[in-house]
DNA sequence: CTCAGATATATCGCTTGACGATATATAAAA
DNA sequence: TTTTATATATCGTCAAGCGATATATCTGAG
């Protein structure tokens, strides 16, 4: 069974992307790399790095974020962190990102139950 | 307050455009004038033409949906109707949708609770 | 020491596809 | 009669995602 095609869970996880990355942010700094497999990790799908690099320059350029080339390890990475604007932003989008899906849910969900327990006959 | 993007929020909504139209001819034959009518009221997103027909024909071409062409109020309406592969097809999907959103839910939520509750200084 | 594979960031241009624009036609309302 | 809503359909433009590619360091195997 195929379930949900490639196209729209591409098209799902790419309108969730913003929320997410800022949402991997929210506690505590990271580097891109490491934000690219946070979420591989939790939503199962990657960022690809073609994606991944210019949202968070964009990301930057919109002052949601803020960037610092540092090393911990003596290997060089480029740490983000949220600014204030970006924390509010996280608030707003992802309270929004819910709703959108909660309005969705409340035609989705209905159909799914109903087709689950009485089918009808085909053509 | 911005909250969710246009692109994002046009990206959610594309990449859950079959499962809704699927939904919306779960409890009977809709045609596709009715079934953009019935998705903006519930999403608040406007399908437009331009998508709509294309994607039905998609439908029909993947034998989920089947079309005749009635008319009950003298006019000419194209009527769609699930087939059992359709029904099928949206029980997998919708339950598919919805894991993806769940997991997406379980990284964006918390996080958006974190914020709330305790906001970090800024840059 | 070498080679392969993972780590890490960055850019660019090709390919794909959403949808605005447009066409057509009927019904209702002003 | 004109306008607005209803109803379906197609097509070419334009934007942009991301595959491909470049570069460099680190680790582990052999």
């Amino acid at each position: 069974m195929t379930g949900l095609n490639d196209k729209s869970r591409r098209d799902l996880f790419r309108g969730s992307l913003d929320v997410m990355v800022l949402a991997v942010l929210a506690d505590g700094k990271q580097y891109g790399y490491s934000i690219q497999k946070r979420v591989k990790e939790a939503s199962g799908q990657m960022i690809k790095a073609g994606s991944l690099y210019p949202l968070l320059h964009r990301l930057e350029a919109d002052g949601l974020v803020k960037a610092t080339w540092e090393s911990d390890t003596g290997r060089d990475r480029k740490w983000y962190t949220l600014t204030a604007a970006g924390q509010r932003q996280l608030k707003t989008t992802a309270a929004d990102w819910q709703a959108a899906f909660a309005r969705m849910s409340a035609l989705v969900l209905p159909a799914l139950r109903q087709v689950t327990h009485h089918p009808a006959a085909d053509g």
